[in-house]
DNA sequence: TGATGTGAAGCGGTTCACAGCC
DNA sequence: GGCTGTGAACCGCTTCACATCA
């Protein structure tokens, strides 16, 4: 147990380990080690090790981990007991994707309202959520308890809606617009930027196509989770 | 100019310049410093020198970087001067959703096909794009040259359909299913996990929450690109 | 014995700071 | 003078290796 500051990167690991915590416990198995935890889903059992120390001693030396004990507490560490109350920005295809996507994958987030500024769509429902006015996002997100909003809009308006965000107080926004968002100290940012992936891919492309192999990066296998 | 192995933050960045040198083109600029681009799209100066620099010595001493010499440099590492064919996997909303995103963004990539299971979405035209039977997947790969797959698919089958994919020598896979897939050493993956995304911004939320600040993590100031 | 928890080593990426060049 | 290109310092994450304990 430490207790210092807690990268991305280790709760991003700590996400993966609950899903694969589940598979196990739908498996039948009630532990596991970290080493066939790791052997199971390509991990580093040293890796893990280190991640579940820093939230206290969850093991039993000589036995490995429950199971289910473990789930309950990655469960809580990641804040996921109560389901989290999310919102769509920009109710195009994308948007209405993943309005679909978290609503029918698992039950830890709840899509509690879209936003456009479409007239058309204004009104309407998306997969049984109803499609709000940006305009009035402040007041529907303190009605609706939003904690998380989901951008899904075009690059050019991507920063004057987060701005909007930011001022309705939401604290954690996820960003798909292929834009660098300036977003407040206090507010939590994740960018997937689905241009730039693809862009990364051409570039492993275009190294295999380059006659002398200087730029490759022949790690192929998988990179960070 | 130094040729050593390329780090894919290193080329995700690279694809991210380009998209602000083309911002800075549209806007009538000739010459931009690293120090005037790292301001404007709050980037790291010292960092866009450095990754530039991998691949050869395009600024000026005194001046900067000539933005339209720079942009083709750009385009030609990352193999973009010819559209990338690329299918979807999963022809679901989330796959609907990518095909349109890619096929309406840019023109960098060129959407040639779309493969599902559903008998009733094959032969079916989703975006102008015709949907196949991912049991053909390897002939239609090899007819309409395919160089990357991108998976929307349940994270059930998703490692069965990777493996098919490489066996139709496909070198350049992106998965949008919540697995951590297993690919030979050749094959360049990139997995985007809207999962642990959320759940990832769910802890800092609890983090929020918890009494003691202990395990909040207060940069929020945007994270990496 | 067997697996955890952890200090220490190793590695890679970022930032600094300045020499070198226009 | 100004800005690039880059060695060196720095920092954080990963991996190793082992003391520790059921």
């Amino acid at each position: 147990m430490k207790s210092e500051k807690i990268s991305e990167l280790t709760t991003n690991r700590l996400s993966v380990y609950l899903r694969c915590l589940k598979d196990l416990a739908d498996g039948g198995h009630e532990t596991v080690s970290s080493e066939a935890l790791a052997k199971a889903y390509n991990l580093n059992s040293a890796q893990i090790r280190k991640d579940l120390a820093n939230f206290g001693e969850f093991g039993v030396r000589g036995v490995g981990y429950c199971i289910k004990s473990l789930r309950e507490n990655l469960t809580d560490i990641l804040g996921l007991n109560s389901r989290r109350r999310v919102c769509i920005i920009g109710a195009g295809r994308l948007g209405a994707a993943l309005a679909n996507y978290y609503i029918s994958s698992g039950k830890n987030f709840e899509v509690v309202a879209l936003f456009d500024v479409d007239q058309q769509k204004i009104g309407k429902k998306i997969s049984d959520v109803e499609v709000f006015d940006v305009k009035d996002f402040a007041a529907v997100a303190k009605r609706a308890k939003i904690e998380v909003a989901v951008l899904a809009v075009p690059a050019e308006s991507a920063q004057s809606i987060a701005d909007v965000v930011m001022g309705a107080g939401i604290k954690a926004v996820m960003n798909f617009a292929p834009v660098p968002l300036k977003v407040c100290e206090d507010v939590k940012l994740k960018t997937v930027d689905l241009t730039t992936s693809l862009d990364s891919l051409s570039y492993y492309l275009a190294g295999a196509d380059r006659s002398n192999g200087k730029h490759m990066k022949p790690n192929g296998g998988g990179g960070r989770i």
